[in-house]
DNA sequence: AAGTGTACTTAGGACCCCCGCC
DNA sequence: GGCGGGGGTCCTAAGTACACTT
């Protein structure tokens, strides 16, 4: 495939596959969009306009050159529209497989985009005072280290700023070369670079919409180049085609490498996978060219590479909405649905095992019991040395469990899990093994208890809860019990199954049939919220979102505040006291703060140099600022009045007071909830999408509502299961 | 049987942009 | 009509699983 690097890569044959497909799909929507066109009968709708644009450049968008036209023509889709038309109109679960062990028989695509070089900036940093000339690449360097937030997860806590610092030093250091007068980061000052790139941050806010449009474009070229890929004959979407940048490692947790120089990965150290007959993609960075190129159909990556920092592999893939991904999630989903008919099973066959003579077989069973019923994930084992130490089921240690918590005697059976899972989230819960939840139907509650203590007695801290277990020993147990099983579907399957029962309970309140579907759409958010507490699926509280929450709070308390001025009000009323507080005057607050946002809109489209684009930027800020303190110095006072209210007033206000109060309350709570609990993981990766699909069916909610529209495309197979879908080993089928 | 390598799924945080609210 | 917050997307780290090697 030779074509120049200035086209959109050649789709000679591929093209024509692709436009059957289009032209089908897309002729039928058509037809919808346009009942007046006359035309119903063309063969082609969008033939013409379709044809001749793919190659070209996205930026005509609003086609001058179709003036001829008559008024009748058909609405003119963007680029993008039309290359998604073309991806929805391969339904690969109605298409015949491919060969066995393959994932493709052609695949094509444009391999890698690979970064700018860095053009150094010349802002020097100082070292003991005095401005060092850096190179470009020791300069980059320092750049990397001046970009990071002070405050941020890395440089903002204690325990980790030091470790980043650490490494990112040794690492500068090997970038400067022994000799280097600089040598100890105390005496480092990247103050001036860190100014720099806040300033650059300026400038790009201060950005035209021109400027802005020119960007868009300059983005979508290059979807249109690396964005696409034909699989046999189909035109898929790629995930990541962007090569990551050169950076600082930013590991998570305690990473022992964080901070670490991730090098910049040129052409050389790619593979590429294309099938044999397409030809090889050029590589998009002159003079230089890929590592290897394999031709490998039974793997789905596109390209590879190494990272320098732990050394794996990475991979260029395709994206989720892709044939090959929903391939893979439908085949997830429906394993784990097939486990409900070997669940009943299984738990019978640990149950037995929980007693048995020999200690792995008792923590065998035990740990099946943590996975199945925790969700705990499998743990494998991980080298501190190199890694964060976090945790799973089978690396869990006797330091991770606190007997009887409470402190409340030893004869109650709870324990508490305190440890760091995947990403180093906390998981932090305390397991009354003795409750009704873990006894009822065979719970097992107490017997898994005893065995906990059976396993962390006469150990150290740091061994191993079950030290006669490995994730694949455990695997392969599983697999005995059924086809395929392995730890991790137990999550998959306890997600799905936890979704069917709550989305069941809400179709059973008694007012459910006169709820709204946006009243609906809440209560599936409860059901979800209940999966992601399983799965423990947690994000942090950012600094702002931390304000956000205090600023409502306070806003909350001010409103208490004013409605017992307003009570006061009225007692006074009642007494014929007049004097009551009257609202100070705010109008010019509220005028400055507005001439001050016209004077930095016009600063902005003034800005010719970047000096004045950074103090538009800063007038902006401020000015907006302004006006925070003249809408808070408002809501102070919004209970009062201009001149002396009368009774009906007052007692309106008080009763709109109460209102108000209620719904900031109810904000407030809805917030709490909900800030620690992230509900996107478990919907993209363990709810099977065609439970909320068939709920979304019965209850007539729109799945808009419920899926984004990257969801949709990811889940496109499951949209047409019938309303009363169950999640149950049918679906297997 | 443990160690190593490969390929894939799962994950949270940063950032961006759009839509509902004022 | 403008803006701020939140949803959505992007990014890439961090898991699991399993084949293959030693």
């Amino acid at each position: 495939m030779p074509g120049s690097d200035d086209e959109d890569f050649e789709l000679s044959t591929r093209e024509k596959k692709r436009r059957k497909k289009h032209s089908k799909k897309h002729s039928k929507k058509e037809k919808k969009k346009s009942k007046s066109s006359s035309t119903k009968k063309r063969p082609r709708p969008i033939k013409s306009s379709s044809d001749d644009d793919f190659h070209s450049a996205p930026k005509q968008k609003n086609g001058k050159r179709s003036v001829a036209k008559p008024p009748t023509q058909l609405k003119k889709l963007e680029k993008t529209d039309r290359l998604n038309y073309a991806m929805q109109a391969f339904l690969w679960w109605e298409a015949p497989e491919p060969r066995p062990g393959c994932q493709w028989d052609t695949m094509e695509h444009a391999g890698v985009s690979f970064p700018e070089p860095y053009v150094p900036h010349g802002v020097k940093m100082l070292y003991d005072g005095e401005p060092m000339d850096l190179t470009a690449a020791e300069e980059e360097a320092a750049t990397f280290f001046a970009a990071m937030d002070q405050d941020g997860m890395h440089l903002g806590n204690p325990k980790t700023a030091p470790i980043f610092i650490k490494n990112f030093f040794a690492d500068f250091r090997s970038v400067l070369g022994r000799k280097h007068v600089i040598k100890n980061f105390d005496k480092c000052d990247f103050g001036a670079i860190r100014k720099h790139l806040n300033e650059q941050k300026m400038i790009k806010k201060a950005i035209t919409e021109r400027e802005k449009a020119v960007r868009k474009d300059v983005k979508n070229d290059a979807l249109y180049k690396f964005g696409y890929c034909l699989v046999d004959g189909h035109l898929e979407k790629v995930g990541n085609y962007n090569m990551e940048p050169p950076g600082t490692f930013r590991g998570r947790g305690e990473h022992p490498k964080m901070g670490k120089l991730k090098q910049r990965v040129l052409p050389e150290q790619v593979f590429i996978n294309v099938s044999e007959c397409v030809g090889v993609p050029p590589c998009s960075v002159d003079g230089h060219a890929w590592g290897d190129v394999r031709h490998d159909p039974c793997v789905m990556w596109l390209g590879q590479w190494k990272e320098n920092i732990n050394n794996q592999v990475k991979y260029m893939q395709l994206a989720a909405q892709s044939s090959f991904k929903g391939k893979s999630d439908r085949s997830k989903y429906n394993k784990a649905a097939k486990l409900c008919a070997f669940i009943g099973k299984i738990r019978k066959a640990y149950k037995s095992k929980l007693k048995a003579k020999e200690l792995e077989d008792r923590q065998l069973a035990t740990a099946m019991w943590v996975i199945d019923r925790l969700a705990l994930r499998v743990g494998g084992e991980k080298d501190t040395e190199e890694e964060a130490d976090t945790v799973g089921c089978c690396s869990l240690r006797v330091e991770h469990l606190h007997f009887d918590p409470n402190e409340e005697g030893d004869d109650n059976c709870e324990i508490e899990l305190e440890f760091l899972g995947k990403d180093s989230m906390l998981f932090k819960q305390t397991i009354d093994f003795g409750a009704t939840m873990y006894t009822e139907n065979n719970g097992m509650g107490e017997e898994v208890y005893k065995n906990f203590v059976k396993f962390v007695k006469n150990k150290k801290k740091t061994d191993e809860v079950f030290d006669t277990l490995t994730p694949s020993s455990l695997n392969s147990h599983l697999k005995e019990l059924m086809e395929g099983l392995t730890a991790k579907v137990f999550r998959t399957f306890n997600a799905s199954l936890t979704l069917q029962e709550e989305l069941r309970k809400t179709e059973q309140s008694g007012s459910w049939k006169t709820l709204s579907a946006a009243e609906k759409v809440v209560e599936y958010n409860n059901a979800n919220r209940e999966v992601a507490i399983l799965c423990n699926h947690q994000k942090t509280v950012s600094k702002a979102q931390e304000n956000q929450l205090e600023n409502i709070g306070n806003k909350l308390e001010t409103l208490k505040h004013q409605k017992k001025v307003l009570k006061s009000i009225l007692i006074r009323h009642a007494k014929g006291d007049k004097e009551v507080p009257l609202k100070k005057p705010e109008k010019e607050l509220k005028e400055a703060a507005d001439q001050a946002i016209l004077n930095a809109k016009r600063m902005k489209e003034e800005a010719k140099t970047d000096e004045d684009k950074i103090k538009a930027t800063h007038a902006d800020e401020e000015a907006k600022q302004q006006r925070r303190e003249a809408t808070q110095s408002k809501f102070i006072q919004a209970h009062l009045w201009d001149k002396v209210p009368t009774k009906e007033q007052v007692c309106k206000r008080i009763t709109l007071w109460t209102t108000k109060i209620a719904k900031m309350e109810m904000n407030l709570k809805h917030r709490d909830d909900n800030k620690e609990v992230s509900l996107g993981t478990s919907k993209i990766n363990y709810m099977d999408p065609r439970i909320t699909v068939a709920w979304c069916k019965r209850n007539e909610v729109p799945i808009e509502k419920i899926f984004s529209k990257t969801l949709r495309d990811k889940f496109n197979w499951a949209m047409s299961v019938p309303p009363n879908l169950e999640f149950n080993a049918e679906l297997a089928k």
